[in-house]
DNA sequence: CATGGTCTCTGTATCGATACAGCCAAGGAT
DNA sequence: ATCCTTGGCTGTATCGATACAGAGACCATG
């Protein structure tokens, strides 16, 4: 079954093709009585209007924008961060009438490119990509904005997290911690052993995060460690994923273990709020038997009396959105403020 | 500057265009060591493969879905109800390989038409979909799964609605309730007056709900008219919007009325958590002092004990995406269960 | 030595639309 | 009467890739 086209409509017609085209895209070059007969001709074949893929290829452009996920589709709107930082997104794309494709890569080596390649974008924002993705894009010549920190010739939008992780730990090396669980999401593999930041197995650890895209996870736990000083005991618990139910599952052994921490710092507010529950279950007080803190400020957290850093999520990912639409606007490296809020959760240590 | 395209890669190897285009396609179709020379060359000139506008065109396939949203792009990761059927939608598509472009379609007339037309993708799922947009999916030949029931030339994955208003409007009569408030959202205008359901305004304001694409909550209407019955008196209160605060807001003008409702039957769960709010905020006790009811089932509605109607979100969206993945696959037109979920909101009537 | 089959690679038409230059007729200025 | 402008429309090249048929080269077989 052969689609209807242009050349279909304009012979009908007894036009060029050109003129339909003008009919469809540029009303005032030919007079109004011939642009109605054609229109009416050609909803009555059953044309729906220009091809889009054809249009595409022959202009160059596509008004849609591409958002670089690492992680599943499902993920993008399981995480509530995800939630919020697509929902900012989302603001400019449709004020500018532009719709918005999420490109899930799979973790398959080189297929970064294959996924960024097959979708035509006017430009992407790599919430969560990998440097194979940021490649990939430069070589498409497609715009990228980032969600963290990179070299020189990148556009991002992205909080301190070196140093909102520093402020983090510094409030509980303040509070006396010195015994502290690390709870980070599976991408993150605990070096086994006493804790060597200067060592390979540590530097393997944040590498492979960096793999997964998590750069701004390594960052903040390089942040973290700053502050919580080199005399402090840490251990590293990875949680089969970001969500509340795995952080329950994974603080439930981090506490059975022969010495209990006397607080457990996660590298998220979903982690840390499952661990939370954990400790409901547990008949354990937040603050006072165990100090439990996150990283995002969700709004679950204040209600939750969770101790964490605040970061605007939302305007992290409106702002991408504005950089990618407006390539003239500078700065085009944003880092925004971010801000230790002190809730319940933390206290000092009793032992 | 003109980007580097397979011409120039052919040239600059010594082959021809199709042998480039088979080195990255179909790699069967040429010998190992010259497959391995155009790849290297390729990534030496920074050519990125092969243009996707251009594929599009020639192949007729973007292993792109789209879905069609009457709401805007933020509504979609705002509304946990949207959210959960997004994510299901997710799940076949990232099974597939295939990636998912969100399409908001503005309030304004035609624009159906447009935004559909820009959008290359393989098929729709009409999530929140118009008359309009459907009528555009399938002048431009594109498959559309819908989210409501509708023609027998349509495909869909719903619920009974209607039924499953009737259950719930007849659970609230059981105990009772003969004056109610039914409080929607801003699509659904509230006739004046005393409610006559064969009347003019109020096929109206079901024809408006219609327009924006909530066919399913115009059926759920009418169903909780039938099961609340003809002797109830009913009031309608429309909220801002579909949101936990605007159901907040509106309650609390529905409760500040000379003639205080003994029921408040709101068409979504989140309009219904909001209205919990308010009455907590007025101390008065849901299912004593006012009953509450919302629909969906949202895992929120359980902790705070809201009676509802429970419907498969996420597997609504699955089902909608395997539909569209599978041309093949049979029944096409899938009405999965629903069920009353009788909590404490609810309770008899004891004025 | 002819025949047939594989394996590699090539040339051309085509997907559906748009940009650009240009053509013709009508009308106003000189 | 001639020149020039303007409005309205047309023809063709092009965007960048892929399908398809087919051409040589090479080997095995009878």
């Amino acid at each position: 079954m052969p689609r209807v086209t242009m050349k279909d409509v304009a012979q009908a017609v007894g036009v060029s093709v050109m003129t339909v085209s003008n009919a469809f895209n540029r009303p005032d070059q030919l007079s109004t009585p011939l642009r109605e007969r054609i229109l009416q001709r050609a909803s009555a074949m059953g044309y729906g209007g220009p091809n889009a893929a054809a249009r595409h290829l022959r202009a160059g452009r596509t008004h849609c924008y591409g958002v670089v996920l690492s992680e599943s589709l499902g993920y993008a709107f399981n995480d509530p961060y995800s939630v919020l930082w697509l929902a900012g997104f989302s603001e400019p794309l449709q004020a500018a009438g532009a719709t918005m494709t999420l490109l899930p890569v799979p973790r398959a080596p080189g297929s970064d490119r294959d996924v960024i390649r097959r979708a035509s974008v006017d430009g992407l924002a790599g919430f969560c990509a990998t440097h194979a993705a940021l490649e990939a894009a430069r070589s498409c010549g497609i715009p990228m904005v980032l969600a963290h920190t990179e070299d020189a010739d990148s556009d991002w939008v992205a909080i301190d997290d070196f140093a909102a992780g520093t402020q983090l730990g510094a409030h509980l090396r303040r509070l006396g911690h010195r015994d502290v669980v690390l709870l980070a999401d599976r991408a993150f593999t605990a070096p086994p052993g006493p804790l060597d930041v200067d060592g390979e197995p540590f530097r393997l650890a944040l590498h492979a995060l960096a793999r997964a895209g998590l750069f701004d996870i390594a960052i903040r736990i390089r942040g973290l460690l700053h502050g919580l000083g080199p005399d402090c005991r840490v251990r590293f618990v990875g949680a089969g994923a970001n969500s509340r139910d795995a952080g329950r599952l994974a603080s439930g052994h981090a506490l059975e273990a022969a010495e209990r921490p006397t607080a457990i710092c996660c590298i998220s507010d979903v982690l840390a709020l499952g661990v939370l529950d954990a400790l409901a279950d547990d008949g354990l007080v937040p603050g006072r038997d165990v100090t439990v803190t996150g990283f995002d400020d969700l709004p679950e957290a204040g209600r939750s009396g969770l101790t964490t850093i605040r970061q605007p999520i939302r305007d992290k990912g409106r702002l991408a959105g504005e950089l990618l639409l407006d390539p003239e606007r500078t700065p085009r490296q944003l880092t925004l403020p971010h801000q230790l809020v002190v809730r319940t959760s933390s206290g000092p240590n009793l032992t």
